[in-house]
DNA sequence: ACAAAAGTGTTACTTTTACACCCATGA
DNA sequence: TCATGGGTGTAAAAGTAACACTTTTGT
């Protein structure tokens, strides 16, 4: 099995190819069914989930190795990311963790191998379009899926906390920032993208009043087109106008001072 | 000189103290003059300026290692700090600097060095009363002394880049978080505040309306003492409300959806 | 035909901005 | 006494929040 040999490398070798003591953790938001989703691994040798992570090659960018474990679990490039903490505490590693694991592996894995070592994990977290997707585990895993976020599943070590904090990020920026288009496909109607908005923020907005601030940030256009096929009155398509989006990354949307 | 037996000792058994590859540095603001200032170590072996950062002990959490750098050079506790990226980009580090540096304090440092490799370098900024700082040079450095922001002088490595978006950070958020008070003494006066954020900001406010949003805010209490000895008529002092200043730490001031 | 969801504007309310005069103090 | 900065309120403008009816479509 070509990720046993993988995982094996990664032991042994690692210690060559990675940057000590240091992780990145990505937290993949999807929306679909009119929930939001998180994408988790399922682990082998224990009855808990952890999020997609991995290491930082020794001449790589942090988020250019997020990024490569986000294409390795989820198939897709160019995903939306942001960092949002580094988790610096000391016993936020679970040593013996890895060393169980790959005991059931059958491993070796000895004192003073480079994943014994207390790890500082860099969060980030990442914004796809949960149709995109194909969702796919890694070598210590024995699934990816999506799960419900409310309420979310145990994980190991810290990383529910990793996963509220990200939450907590993400609730904070939609307010400031135009992210919500990134968890929808390309083309979507205005009642989906309000969902979304009521989703990520816990309550209801009013229709009417929703539209009008999306649209007065200029970022999505309405199409000619209507969405075909769907029960009651068909919706008007939407889709966001990069340009205009890249600059609101930028300048943000809020007011303050 | 107590400083180089601690250089030495840092080079040589730093390996075994500190985490590998992670730094801390900190971007500490006073205010003073009606400017905004920030700490700066002025460098033995170049001439340039670095910011203060040190290293994570290996039992040590990331807050705790900042906060004794903070300690260090400042002679401060508890000050107000807050974490805003992490840095990591390969190239972002110049193991030449520590070499050359090295070289001229006369201290051995081989190939292999743990100081020679790449760092990743998570940023925190500082707020802190001017008048209350000590400011303390370390093992590499000549000097520790405030510095003007704009223009800010020239930095080692991409420390100019870690001031900016320290910078950047704390612009945004003065207007959701109540952090202006950290840069001022315990009394303070109106004026004294809003000359702040102007600074901050880079922009000038109403004096009347600046005073209403503030005072909306129910963070800081006028006091019953004018400041004295003061050209003009003496204004108010104000003190902050440290039980109204934590709620707003935690829920934030700004509006939002 | 009806149930269910989508489209659309107006009004009241709240927040923000703009603006000017008097007062106290030190020089 | 005068120059300088501090204290204070109000009115207009903008933005936000609340609210209802009509249209379309599938069943």
């Amino acid at each position: 099995m070509a990720l046993k040999k993988d995982l094996k490398n990664i032991v042994q070798e690692g210690g060559k190819m990675f940057l000590p003591s240091i992780s990145v953790d990505c937290v993949i938001f999807g929306f679909h069914g009119n929930e939001l989703k998180v994408l988790l691994l399922q682990m082998k040798h224990a009855s808990v989930h952890g999020l997609p992570g991995g290491f930082i090659l020794k001449d790589e960018a942090a988020d250019e190795a997020v990024s490569r474990v986000l294409k390795e679990r989820t198939g897709l490039d160019n995903i939306f990311l942001q960092q949002f903490y580094t988790f610096g505490e000391p016993l936020r590693s679970d040593k013996k963790m890895h060393l169980t694991a790959m005991k059931k592996e059958g491993i070796a894995i000895v004192k003073g191998n480079w994943l014994l070592e207390r790890f500082v994990t860099i969060g980030y977290y990442a914004l796809v379009d949960f149709s995109q997707v194909l969702p796919m585990q890694d070598a210590l895993s024995i699934s990816c899926d999506w799960h419900p976020l409310r309420p979310a599943p145990a994980l190991m070590m810290d990383h529910n906390n990793i996963l509220n904090k990200a939450l907590e990020t993400l609730q904070q920026q939609l307010s400031y920032q135009p992210i919500g288009c990134n968890l929808l496909p390309k083309k979507f109607t205005m009642p989906e993208l309000q969902k979304l908005y009521e989703t990520i923020l816990g309550k209801p907005l009013d229709r009417r009043n929703f539209q009008r601030r999306i649209l007065s940030y200029g970022i999505i256009k309405k199409l000619k087109e209507v969405k075909t096929g769907v029960a009651h009155k068909a919706p008007f398509l939407y889709s966001f106008d990069v340009k205009k989006y890249d600059e609101a990354l930028r300048d943000g949307l809020g007011r303050g001072w």
